[in-house]
DNA sequence: GTAGGGTTAG
């Protein structure tokens, strides 16, 4: 049937490409055999037919603007400003294909076309179709003017395209139309400040004239966006000094600076007058309330703004379930987490990352795992940020097997995920893995950063590798892009000290323009390793000289003291803390059984089934003490007798933990996980490895600084801790 | 005979 159409005019959109579903196309084709009219009276002038086009738009009618557009081609309807507002009508009623077909097939086009064009594919996302037309356009000498440069400045941003943008901006002034003109201005202050020329922005700003609130809140978007969030404050000041309204758009994204720089000052002032304003109830506005009280570390007040949000959107949500965990609320983020679930809102790559993030920090596996099982079903597996964060949670739950997997079934490895993947051995104490990965990713040309350098020294420091470290450092040393921060020279004091090289580990100290108190205090946790006491007064000197209240380094010099049998020593520095009122908190260890967490203190006789677990103790001792473990007493630091010693190790708290895992999970060979608040003491780690042997199970267990694996009587750290 | 600016992260 369409064969026997009659031939369409050169301006009209050839029939075939109109892609009508197949009755639409046999009903237009009957319309036009029967002569049956479109509307009553049919259209006989171009008044006619703009009426037409306007009821098609007005009622957004695809179906009749077609209709229209074949009766108009039918009653040969050639004239120009038909075909412009034909174009116009069909981007209204949503069809940038059939605009574009019909756009195509015009033998002259007004630059008001041009620009509707231009400006719906930019509209639609298409910045780079948008980009293709202004260069046609350019290259048949149709002069742009204003309407189309405030469209294809956005065109060239969306893109990236710098050099495209600077040559626009050029043709701009070689054309002589004005800069100053607010529509022009804010389209090229939103490219400027989107490339990150701060500069290039500000300036094309102050020579705007009639300065409006689109323009000056571009400008502030500039900034937020590239760490300039007190000039923002300035200009949004600017703005309410020339008494130029602020709108919803200026809100959102002012508070956002506030947040960033903690001022939440600034941030409820504006918060104020935001609600005077009117613009409180609009949605975007109140997310980032959220972000900037959270920010600000006013956590219960974003609930509060949340709680009054009855639209909240995923990126409310996300908004407020970030800011949990970033407040240390992780519990709490993950229950709001269950109810923005609850409510049919599918989590997005931002979402997600913030809850595995709270996992890793709970260290909870299973819903880690759960959390896993969301990412896979919504896709977002290959995201990066995803992929970071799982395998973040999942080194920070001490399985570095699944780390690994997913870091394996990632396309595209960066610097980022081999970061994290780096990072989740050094915790579990993989050193050489994590060395071989850094080999590797050099080999195929990947630069390391600054914190894979971190990283990767951490390795070799958890796992004792000092040639490999050594090796590291001095290659960080030669590079000429990076300059080791204080942090790496800790990880080599630590590696060193930790091997017994004290004075090497003291001179590199030495090196450092400003060594900060945490470089002196790990080598004072070296001098609490090998004993050395006199070298640890004389380090103790020089923490103090730089951080008087640290309570760790008196907790390591007592501890130092105690090992040495310096007593009196000791009780002065009881006295001592006891003055500057330090405290040293007690260790605990914790399991969670049956989606309950249980909490052990040492020597804890509160536990409902304290009998059972004394008496799980006494079992386990006698079984491995057959097999050669003998208490070491050096690790007891109060001074008590040699008895007491050894019966007051028996009751660590981590010991007391596992004994309580071992029972619950008597008849299901699950690997037991464990975690400590403080780090694992030397006879406790020994004793972990004798039970894992007897009981044959895996053993995990979290400390304060990083994980053990145990398994048949031996630890992945290598006693290397 | 047409338009420019916003919110979430490791």
């Amino acid at each position: 049937m369409l064969r026997c159409l009659p031939k369409v005019p050169d301006f009209i959109i050839p029939f075939q490409s109109l892609a009508l579903p197949a009755f639409h196309i046999s009903s237009v084709s009957h319309c036009l055999h029967k002569n049956i009219e479109l509307n009553s009276p049919c259209p006989t002038d171009l008044s006619d037919y703009i009426v037409l086009l306007q009821q098609c738009t007005s009622r957004k009618s695809l179906w009749d603007l077609r209709r229209t557009h074949l009766h108009m081609h039918k009653s040969g309807f050639p004239h120009l400003s038909l075909g412009n507002k034909l174009i116009q009508s069909y981007l209204k009623c949503g069809s940038i294909e059939d605009a574009s077909n019909l756009f195509d097939e015009m033998p002259q086009r007004h630059v008001v076309t041009w620009n509707s064009m231009i400006s719906a594919y930019v509209c639609h996302g298409l910045s780079g179709e948008a980009i293709g037309l202004f260069e046609r356009m350019c290259l048949e000498n149709v002069f742009a003017d204003e309407f189309t440069f405030s469209i294809v400045f956005k065109a060239f941003s969306d893109m990236g395209l710098v050099h495209g943008g600077r040559k626009a901006h050029g043709l701009l002034v070689v054309l002589g139309l004005e800069v100053s003109d607010a529509f022009v201005g804010s389209g090229l202050v939103d490219m400027y400040a989107k490339f990150g020329r701060l500069r290039d922005a500000r300036l094309v700003c102050d020579r705007v004239v009639e300065k409006d609130v689109v323009l000056l809140t571009a400008l502030i978007v500039g900034c937020t966006q590239h760490g300039e969030n007190g000039e923002a404050l300035e200009v949004f000041r600017g703005m309410i000094v020339k008494e130029i309204k602020a709108n919803d758009f200026t809100f959102a994204s002012i508070l956002i600076a506030c947040g960033v720089l903690g001022d939440r000052r600034s941030g409820m002032q504006i918060h104020g007058l935001m609600v005077k304003s009117g613009y409180d109830y609009v949605v975007a506005c109140r997310t980032s309330l959220v972000t900037m009280y959270s920010k600000c570390g006013s956590i219960d007040d974003s609930l509060k703004v949340f709680e009054r949000c009855p639209g909240a959107n995923l990126v409310t949500w996300t908004a407020l379930i970030t800011g949990l965990v970033q407040n240390g609320r992780e519990e709490s983020s993950l229950l709001m987490f269950k109810q923005m679930v609850g409510k049919s809102l599918s989590p997005n790559a931002f979402t997600l990352s913030s809850v595995l993030r709270a996992c890793s920090v709970l260290a909870m596996y299973e819903q880690g795992q759960q959390i896993h099982c969301i990412v896979l079903k919504t896709g977002l597996h290959g995201e990066r940020y995803v992929g970071a964060a799982l395998i973040d949670m999942y080194g920070k739950c001490g399985s570095i097997g699944m780390a690994r997997l997913v870091f394996d079934s990632l396309d595209k490895c960066g610097v980022v995920l081999i970061n994290s993947m780096i990072n989740s051995y050094a915790q579990s104490g993989y050193g050489k893995g994590a060395v071989e990965l850094f080999d590797h990713m050099q080999k195929s040309g990947i630069e390391p950063n600054d914190a894979t350098f971190l990283s990767v020294l951490s390795a070799c420091s958890n796992a004792g590798l000092v040639e490999e470290g050594c090796r590291i450092f001095s290659s960080l040393q030669r590079n000429s892009k990076l300059d080791p921060s204080t942090d790496h020279y800790a990880c080599v004091v630590d590696l060193l000290g930790r091997a017994g090289r004290l004075e090497e580990a003291e001179n590199l100290i030495k090196q450092v323009e400003e060594p900060d108190a945490v470089l002196w205090r790990t080598l004072l946790s070296a001098c609490r390793i090998h004993g050395k006491v006199e070298m640890a007064r004389r380090v103790m000197t020089r923490v103090l000289e730089l951080d008087q209240g640290n309570e760790g380094a008196h907790v390591l010099l007592s501890n130092i003291f105690a090992s040495a049998g310096e007593w009196s020593e000791v009780s002065n520095m009881k006295i001592t803390m006891k003055d500057m009122k330090l405290k040293k908190s007690p260790g605990m260890s914790w399991i969670k059984v049956d989606r309950e967490v249980h909490t052990f203190t040492a020597g804890d006789p509160s536990h409902p089934r304290a009998t059972e677990i004394n008496e799980e103790l006494e079992r386990l001792r006698e079984k491995i003490e057959t097999l050669g473990y003998v208490p070491d007493v050096r690790f007891v630091l109060q001074d008590l007798n040699e008895e007491d010693k050894k019966r007051s190790l028996y009751y660590h708290s981590e010991k007391i933990a596992i004994a309580f895992g071992l029972l619950s999970y008597k008849h299901n060979n699950t690997c037991i996980r464990i975690f400590k608040n403080l780090r694992v003491c030397g006879d406790c780690h020994n004793w972990i490895k004798y039970v894992s042997k007897v009981s044959e199970r895996e053993i995990i267990a979290r400390d304060a600084k990083r994980f053990h694996h145990f398994t048949d009587g031996m630890c992945s750290c290598g006693d290397h801790w």
